[in-house]
DNA sequence: TAACTTACTGTAAACGTTTACAGTAGGAAG
DNA sequence: CTTCCTACTGTAAACGTTTACAGTAAGTTA
């Protein structure tokens, strides 16, 4: 009685019962074979003890923790929500255990986060930073697990890598201009973060190719979010003139519909609008958002099962994989 | 060179390096005294060794392991978003880790989960459950850490929970009616979970209280999402006999924007609408989403401020907390 | 001076696993 | 019968910490 008040049952207490020793409890938990007079017994004294093997323990022992690490920027921003369903879903078929880094957006931040698993507490490691830095890709190439980097941080070559390919900018404006003519604005984020540098390349270089200087037509939010969208369009004269905006995050996006829905603006018959990274916000917005889709659950997904891979066979080639920019119509533009 | 391929220093080898015992190292890490003479040597052993202490060992030795597990339903849906930003909010400034546990929506997800705290992976356990049930109630009540209960489902009391009030829907319906007038429709959650149940509790109760038989302004979709929320309501026969709307959370607030949006139906002049929970999405749509707040990330923050108070002093008074419901004007109504 | 206290120190024993190693029983092969 | 192999077994030594305990040096009191 009252064996919860008492403390748990170890390996060594299954063994006794079961008259066999702990090493063959070890092995028959961890499915290597045993005498098969003895597996009954085994199985019987782990029921009755309620035995679950510690996972310290274990992870001191063996040097595995079973934890998979990973790291997003803002856990408020949808398509970081959804990069982490995406990791969750393949996690969730293993014994592997989901670590929320936390909140990840200065480059100190990011070091101290980096720093961190030399403590040993997790197997594995999906990186994803907004920020770039000499001394983040140094930290990170003394890390001794394998990682996975999401996104187009800079860092060293043995890890595998899922970018996402640059064209966004141009796909939305290619579509915008075909449907609605040349009056494109573009809505950036920070320029400071690396998707707010490479979305305005992108943006600058489309136009140049089209003979006009892009720089007219952008503004910039503070942050890639629907209270800095808001602010930037305010500062924006003249807005009609335009005939669509493409937002660099669909947080941005968002903050345009509520703008032109403020200013009577009908969307898309005066103004259309196009969103990136096509989040569970697009089918929730109304009209609802055509977006540029960059299959961030996928992206997850496919980062958890890299690192399964690694840790399953550390000399898996590293591998490197882009992930094309994908046009999803909606009702917005 | 390649230090990265040696194995990493542990505690003995600072001991050796500062010429003082493995113990003195471990009080000084712990933050004890130690003779000021040596602090320095330790210090100085710690960087050039690039010492990190190991987790497992430290889990080991002391059953601690610095791990909370959060459990969700389900990471797509704001509201539960918004509680683990609350979460993060207040470990991050400790040397807590956050552990997301998976997905979490059934009877049976819930027992798995549950039962596998005892593998001693984490110290204290934040549980967040649509559904109840009694095995689930047993399975907690054996539970060896502490745990902190957000919402209303039935546990033993030896546990800190943070209910919300039943309030919300009576107070959207007096605000509605008073403004409005009568012509009110609910939008549930589907019944079987617990918040579905206690708002069409409310709903009902709260219409029979101004002699109306509520039955027959209910429909019920049958999940909390944007999805279900339009098939729902696609169901509902002249929906513009309706003057507004009350939707379960803000997920089926979105949907019925669409939907009346679709209909080319004015929010709010020809139909006001009213959310439950006040997540982010209520200033991401357009209009701009008036929403009963239950603060969310307050109630994360509590939650977690909880557990790490009972972690500190496991004497501490069992805490029961009730979040009143607010109602936050916007757009919408 | 002796006796006591204070403030620190090091030794060594855990914590609960996994696993190298040596051992054994039973069958197959000669 | 012996020899060899196969398939399993148990013993005991790690893994890297924390901490009870006993010890010591210096300071205080009488």
């Amino acid at each position: 009685m009252s064996r919860s008040t008492k403390t748990r049952a170890t390996m060594h207490d299954v063994a006794r019962e079961a008259n066999v020793s702990i090493a063959s409890v070890s092995r028959f938990i961890n499915g290597q074979t045993v005498r098969e007079e003895i597996e009954p017994r085994i199985t019987k004294a782990i029921s009755a003890l309620n035995f679950k093997p510690n996972s310290a323990g274990r992870a001191l022992r063996a040097s595995k923790t079973q934890q998979i690490c990973l790291s997003v920027p803002d856990i408020s921003n949808p398509v970081y929500q959804t990069i982490t369903k995406g990791v969750q879903n393949i996690l969730n078929s293993t014994d592997y255990r989901l670590m929320l880094a936390p909140r990840n957006l200065s480059v100190e931040e990011n070091l101290a986060l980096i720093d961190s698993l030399d403590s040993n507490y997790a197997d594995g490691f999906i990186f994803l930073s907004l920020v770039d830095d000499p001394r983040i890709r140094k930290a990170f190439s003394k890390l001794r697990i394998p990682a996975v980097v999401i996104g187009n941080v800079q860092v060293h070559d043995e890890v595998d890598t899922i970018k996402v390919s640059a064209g966004a900018v141009e796909l939305a404006l290619t579509y915008l201009v075909d449907k609605y003519g040349g009056d494109v604005l573009f809505l950036n984020g920070p320029t400071s973060t690396i998707p707010g540098r490479n979305r305005a390349k992108g943006f600058l270089e489309a136009m140049k190719n089209r003979g006009i200087d892009g720089t007219k037509h952008m503004v910039e939010a503070e942050s890639f979010d629907v209270e800095a969208g808001l602010v930037a369009l305010s500062k924006v004269k003249n807005i009609s003139k335009y005939r669509s905006i493409i937002c660099a995050n669909d947080l941005l996006a968002a903050a345009a519909l509520r703008s032109l829905s403020t200013l009577k603006i009908e969307v898309p018959n005066k103004i259309a609008v196009i969103g990136i990274d096509n989040t569970d916000l697009a089918n929730v917005l109304s009209p609802s958002l055509t977006s540029i889709d960059y299959k961030s659950e996928y992206r997850g997904e496919l980062a958890a099962q890299f690192i399964l891979d690694r840790l399953d066979n550390p000399k898996t080639l590293y591998r490197k994989v882009n992930i094309a920019p994908e046009l999803v119509e909606r009702e917005s533009a």
